[in-house]
DNA sequence: GGGCAATGTTACAGACCGGTCACACCCAGT
DNA sequence: ACTGGGTGTGACCGGTCTGTAACATTGCCC
């Protein structure tokens, strides 16, 4: 069949291309094997020369959607370099194009879902993936000056979890429309709590 | 097997018990029928006799969850009547309760993510469910005089959602943890932005 | 061109799943 | 005691799934 993708790409990279679009789509329990060769192009038997198992596949596609996410945060830093304040606004416009312009959620939490059994091979991926990506916001967080830096983190972080869960539910014009707006209140909120008050901490520090 | 439940109930509620317990254990595409209407104590036939078909049984256990979510908003009014911002605190205590003692998020948004199919018999109760919630929640927050009611709402209701879900990739420890503190703040913030500033507001009604 | 590794093709095994059938059973109401 | 509705039992069908075996084919490098 080969609907797609006959590019240039080899056969290891279509596949996880491919299988990431088809598990996004259909859910990772939804979709077979075959369908995911075929669809990239190649057939059963060179999915399983490069992807022992499955299970196999499922970690390499995990793997992937956090490379890309590495990338997103370089340019992040590369966006305004030693400016965390303007970064942490920035990782909230990015959050809010996965916020409002997909109604599919996260990879990586729908994994968490999808994959109930505790001894998934993929459990490692996605809870180093995540975990990483609220220290990363944790300590943007304090770069930027915020003096109760872990709860503003922890607030965004479950901000964004909870508007991309949400469009699955009631779609993207549901609570996550206001994504943006809730997320600057939230900064603006603990940015003048770390403004206003500790004037005397910095006259000491001053003096 | 029959390994639990031989317990004084009908059949069908036996077996919607058991199915809610193990589609939340397993997820719904990782336990089949046979299987639980033998946990159940019953077999395979009966549960077809009750339930045309998997997906009905699904659908029924959606509804199940559903009525007993109705059950706690009854509890929240009696608890603390004529008291909205009474509720909408008693709410945050509620919803703790999921975020910290459960690490298998919510049934409805876990069945969103994995029945992701568009045209699903469960997606209209999901949808339905989910926005019959948030519309409770902001008229709470309209009854306690919240001026921006519909932002506090939203915030809350992405906090709930995301605090489910992260739970089951980061655990009850990570950022769920601080769910009720970062709640009270939202509140607060929202209260206090209500009654500081419509002073002229308030002076007019009484002159 | 020869050779070798990667890829394609077909068929198959074994398991599981949703769903159905025919029939035996139990037990309450009359 | 009878009867009838709800229930239990085991077998079965057709389909789909993961994973494998054996063999043909391509394409690249020397």
């Amino acid at each position: 069949m080969e609907t797609a993708d006959a590019g240039p790409m080899k056969p290891r990279e279509r596949i996880i291309k491919t299988a990431r679009e088809l598990f996004r789509r259909h859910g990772m329990r939804g979709i077979g094997v075959d369908a995911i060769a075929d669809q990239a192009g190649t057939n059963k038997m060179t999915l399983y020369r490069h992807f022992g198992s499955k299970d196999d596949l499922i970690v390499a596609c995990l793997r992937d959607v956090a490379a890309e996410n590495d990338e997103i945060w370089a340019d992040l830093e590369a966006a305004h370099p030693g400016n965390p304040l303007a970064q942490l606004h920035a990782w909230l416009r990015v959050g809010a194009e996965c916020a409002v312009g997909d109604d599919r959620g996260c990879d990586m939490a729908n994994a968490a879902v999808e994959l109930a059994e505790h001894d998934h091979p993929a459990r490692h991926v996605i809870e180093e993936f995540k975990k990483a990506h609220r220290d990363r916001l944790a300590k943007l967080c304090r770069d930027a000056g915020i003096v109760k830096a872990d709860m503003l983190a922890d607030s965004l972080w479950l901000l964004l979890e909870g508007a991309r869960v949400s469009n699955q539910s009631v779609g993207t014009a549901g609570p996550s429309a206001h994504f943006i707006a809730i997320g600057d209140a939230m900064i603006a909120a603990y940015a003048q709590e770390s403004t206003a008050k500790p004037e005397a901490t910095r006259a000491a520090a001053i003096a």
